[in-house]
DNA sequence: CTTTTTATAGACCATTCGGTCTAAATCCTA
DNA sequence: TAGGATTTAGACCGAATGGTCTATAAAAAG
């Protein structure tokens, strides 16, 4: 399904390099398929013409002086109108491309990219697609997966994690314990008394080799203990 | 820089289905670029002809009998032979591309793809970039907005985040009990007294809506708190 | 220049938690 | 079937935690 035909999409640009911008409005105006609606230097300038005139996308440009592009896309988003947003950006820093993508961001594009790429991303966005430039998802992807590799490692390494040592009883009880419930409370939702409930939570600050309740909570989550239980799924 | 081309690059398979396992040798056999030097029907198999041959590229079935194949990809990055996976599956299940790239799928290719697409897929993630059709990025990037929407609404909403109540030592203090530090070693790390913590922390319950320091450290991790201080960045 | 907020700290007490030891019933396995 | 692991549970004690109240000095807000 492709977007809409009868109507020009409306399209908002937020840049503060004013010549940028004024290049881009320009250069979608001869397009004849945008409908600028307007322009703004300043994020904060920019969320009040998005109000006024709930645009279909917005090129937002990540380097603003007043806020962060990423609090952009947030506040932008926290509108909860369905807008759009194509983040711009002179660089393809790793970092700021998957946060931008993280907090939402349609797209991410280059200023230097061709204007031919430009219009073919915002055609793309507003058909509901996402569009990063293959070298962009390259960093992406990359950045991604270094993100993760910690995390895996350690739930993966069932060698070095000590909640393997765990047994059945030990786990429902520690995963109460990551419920924030007492003793008194764990004792009542397995039906055992709270002194057996003590003896396994002693024995999992065994096998853990930590102090008290809050480290072996801190413990399970730091080591993927939920997140093997399915309650963090999707992460 | 591509890749080698005086050694041709040698490609372990691995699948359930023979005849899909044999029609894939025949097609790279026919390239004349690749040395298939193993196929297997099994994980388990598969895993032990990586450590013989040390294959540069590895291609997963996702959907095998014995293992996971997402299993599968670990235990192959376990061997730490820097083998590159391309994971191969019959469905373009956003929740299977997401867990496979992210632990560490350098690729992600549907059987019913053309074998043309097949070879291009193989030979760009031996020259070391990553590999996904467009229509299974898209559904990544969906499922990858979709697994923060959540996280990202507790982050920014500042009007229902109790944590904005804490004062700039309040923080400090919970920033310590996150780390499972006592009362006495919060005092020590401060400089203050014990019975100052506990003021501290007792108002922390109050504002947190909390019963006890469990509860409170749970609040505060569930609701953005440590990734605001910087400690779990890239996440 | 008041008022409020924040940070500090003590006293007191009840509750909870953690450590250790013992022990019985059950289950699993060799 | 004998031995080990698991689950259950009690007793006892000291340490840590949580609740409440009061109070002072400094800082921030008005």
């Amino acid at each position: 399904m492709r977007h809409d035909f009868k109507k020009k999409s409306k399209v908002l640009l937020i840049d503060d390099n004013y010549e940028h911008l004024v290049g881009i409005r320009e250069l979608l105006n001869l397009e004849g398929t945008f409908d600028v609606v307007g322009i703004a230097t300043t994020v904060t300038v920019g969320l009040n013409l998005i109000k006024k005139y709930q645009p279909d996308i917005v090129l937002l440009d990540m380097n603003m002086p007043d806020k962060d592009g990423l609090q952009g896309i947030i506040e932008i988003s926290k509108l909860d109108m369905g807008t759009k947003v194509l983040a711009l950006s002179g660089y393809d820093d790793a970092d700021l491309i998957f946060r931008a993508m993280k907090i939402g961001a349609k797209g991410y594009v280059l200023k230097t990219m061709a204007s031919a790429q430009l219009i073919y991303a915002i055609e793309e966005v507003l058909n509901g697609k996402i569009y990063l430039p293959l070298a962009l998802s390259s960093r992406f992807f990359e950045y991604f997966q270094q993100s993760f590799r910690e995390e895996i490692a350690k739930q993966d390494s069932n060698e070095e994690n000590l909640l393997s040592y765990l047994t059945q009883r030990e786990e429902e009880v520690l995963e109460l314990l990551t419920q924030g419930v007492t003793y008194k409370g764990v004792a009542g939702k397995l039906f055992i008394s709270e002194t057996t409930v003590k003896t396994h939570v002693n024995n999992i600050f065994q096998k853990l080799q930590v102090n008290d309740r809050t480290q072996a909570v801190l413990y399970a989550i730091n080591n993927g203990f939920l997140t093997k239980k399915g309650v963090l799924t999707g992460r």
